[in-house]
DNA sequence: TCCGTTTATTGAATCGATTCAACATGTGAA
DNA sequence: TTCACATGTTGAATCGATTCAATAAACGGA
């Protein structure tokens, strides 16, 4: 009382009962007889006592209720990227049922991410690692926490890790566009790597792009290729992800003179940024140019026209990840999920027919 | 070493040091000496010591770097809704530049929020007081942390509030429509009260209506008055802050005789709800309507057509709330920022005129 | 040689709770 | 009456670091 801030060890002492006694009125109160419990808390009332201090129970109790999910980007990514704000959503749905709490950290320089991970007060960490995720796992690794990585462009199977189909799902994106009569299909590309923006020869794929995109681009291959189509015919773009290059790589792509009927675009982002530069030129999406996205965000579902696009399961992403680390029962095996196509407004057969 | 774990004093007796000079090697490199440090360092290497473990530290040291935003919402509230997002966004980039974390703790029901903002790791919270902002406020203040409300509705004082001048910019807005020719005006109001959906009477306003959807609303009222338009004059339909309601809000006021050549919306989710419902059946923004959003959340600015609005310095919000918390210096008054009105495409001239 | 400084290290106290073996007490059955 | 058992309570150890007063060692100046 003396010294401005009350502890369980004064509360116990006015009200004449030992500290064990006094913790378990708090923590466990169904153990000690009510006549006591009241006192107690009489006690502690008069006495400011706010209950037990989560410190002093961390240290000993070590559990935190809370998990960590972490990125090679800067906190904003988390509240802005149509991607991760997917996952953040439906990690939060999951973390809202067991009433555990996120934390989000970020780390774009390499010493405060060691900083960061090492201080986060977690339980363990959802990884997502679209970029720097080898870094990100060495570094999480040694936190020795149970953890997760997401979109992991890396084979090692020592790493646990949940992924998606990514080729399987780009094939059905293509077939999709394929059946409906498109023979002059050309792709968005997404990344992160300086090179590759702009037009991307089929053979620089392989050692220069990142596994995710890569995975994608074989899986329009493999659909265009049933239909008889060489990927030396279908003219790639590079962006960087973001609205200026994508703008670039439409403008390049449609001052072909054959421009294309239909577009393959790596992500929602990048559909959409596609769709804002159709309409500006006075283009109509599907009518003049079909459009697949990628990942199916809710934006998606909701922009005009609505995007067709390859929807992951995040809610399942998010349930087997928060659990795993929840229950620090990591997959053994990298396990990769089904994407599926979600039909929408953006895409219909060539106008041309 | 036996126990599986490494501490601090296992690598201290390993080394033949001090447990405080171990602590030392760690926490403040520069104070021991080369010859030892590395010395330490080597054990501890050895002996699979991950440096010190943040639970113990903070027991002692008491500072998590991190700050905890609150909100009587899901935690999916945080990634999904636009302005918690914007506020986020801004919110994150203050924090980046810091090196501090984010933790979201959310509270549906009064059992967990209590619970949850108790046992959050933070050295602050920031309140999103959009909706059970009392109840949040005198929860967080028994945790005894320091905290800034956002958004608050309540008079109080003694509560540290960063706030926004509604009225002003509401009145801004609505100049804004009546400068451009427009006299039938229509107002979506927002709100989480149930009764308040569908046409709503002026002399409803004060007694009904919660503090932010009350203050926009003078501030058109005062706007139009300027211009001779009766309160009464005006109609009014009330929304959920949601989809469903705003569409049907809009089909209300479109059934009308005389339907409106413009519309104040009380919130930029609201009016890109307007703009879809307006789309579908045919009607151009601005050409057949005009709307002006309220909030300045990023989708406004990329939207078809882009949204005029009114903008929520939210830069200038994140900045001081989490400078605030992070020094202590929680300002003494409520602070209410201005808004400032950002002229797009989604108004112009009725076109009757 | 002696003394005052500076620098490095030690050891013990401390942060604030939880946990658990041991002990009291009360109850019911044999 | 005695024993077994359930129920409450105690006291001390523990979690894993940081901090600080006290000490030791090294150094420089007179």
């Amino acid at each position: 009382m003396a010294k401005g801030h009350v502890r369980l060890a004064d509360v116990a002492r006015a009200a004449g009962v030992s500290q064990g006694t006094a913790s378990n009125v708090f923590s466990r109160p169904d153990v000690v007889r009510e006549e006591v419990r009241e006192r107690v808390l009489n006690v502690a009332r008069e006495l400011g006592y706010r209950g037990p201090d989560i410190k002093g129970r961390l240290l000993r109790a070590g559990r935190v209720n809370a998990i960590g999910v972490a990125a090679v980007e800067p906190l904003t990514y988390f509240f802005d990227d149509p991607w991760a704000r997917s996952l953040m959503t439906a990690i939060g749905e999951v973390c809202d049922a067991s009433g555990t709490g996120i934390a989000v950290v970020s780390a774009m320089n390499e010493e405060r991410l060691a900083w960061n991970i090492n201080s986060a007060l977690v339980d363990g960490f959802i990884l997502l690692c679209v970029e720097g995720g080898e870094r990100l796992v060495e570094l999480t690794r040694q936190r020795q926490l149970p953890f997760i990585a997401l979109a992991l462009g890396i084979e090692d199977a020592t790493i646990p890790a949940i992924g998606i189909d990514n080729v399987s799902g780009a094939a059905a994106a293509a077939r999709h566009l394929l059946e409906l009569g498109h023979r002059n299909i050309a792709i968005l590309s997404i990344g992160d790597v300086d090179g590759l923006v702009g037009p991307i020869a089929p053979e620089r794929v392989d050692p220069e792009m990142e596994a995710t995109p890569r995975d994608r681009m074989h899986g329009y291959w493999q659909a265009l290729a049933e239909y008889g189509i060489s990927r030396e015919a279908v003219p790639i773009q590079g962006t960087l992800h973001d609205r200026p290059s994508t703008l670039t790589a439409m403008a390049a792509l449609f001052s072909s003179d054959t421009p294309p009927t239909a577009i393959l675009a790596m992500s929602d982002k990048v559909a959409l940024y596609a769709i804002q530069w159709l309409a500006e030129r006075g283009l109509k999406v599907p009518e003049d140019v079909s459009i697949v996205g990628f990942d199916g965000v809710p934006e998606a579902a909701t922009s005009l026209p609505r995007l067709t696009t390859v929807a992951q399961p995040f809610a399942e992403i998010a349930r087997r990840s928060v659990t795993a680390i929840l229950e620090n029962a990591l997959p053994k095996d990298h396990e990769a999920l089904d994407l599926e196509l979600v039909v929408r407004d953006s895409t219909a057969p060539p106008r041309s027919r």
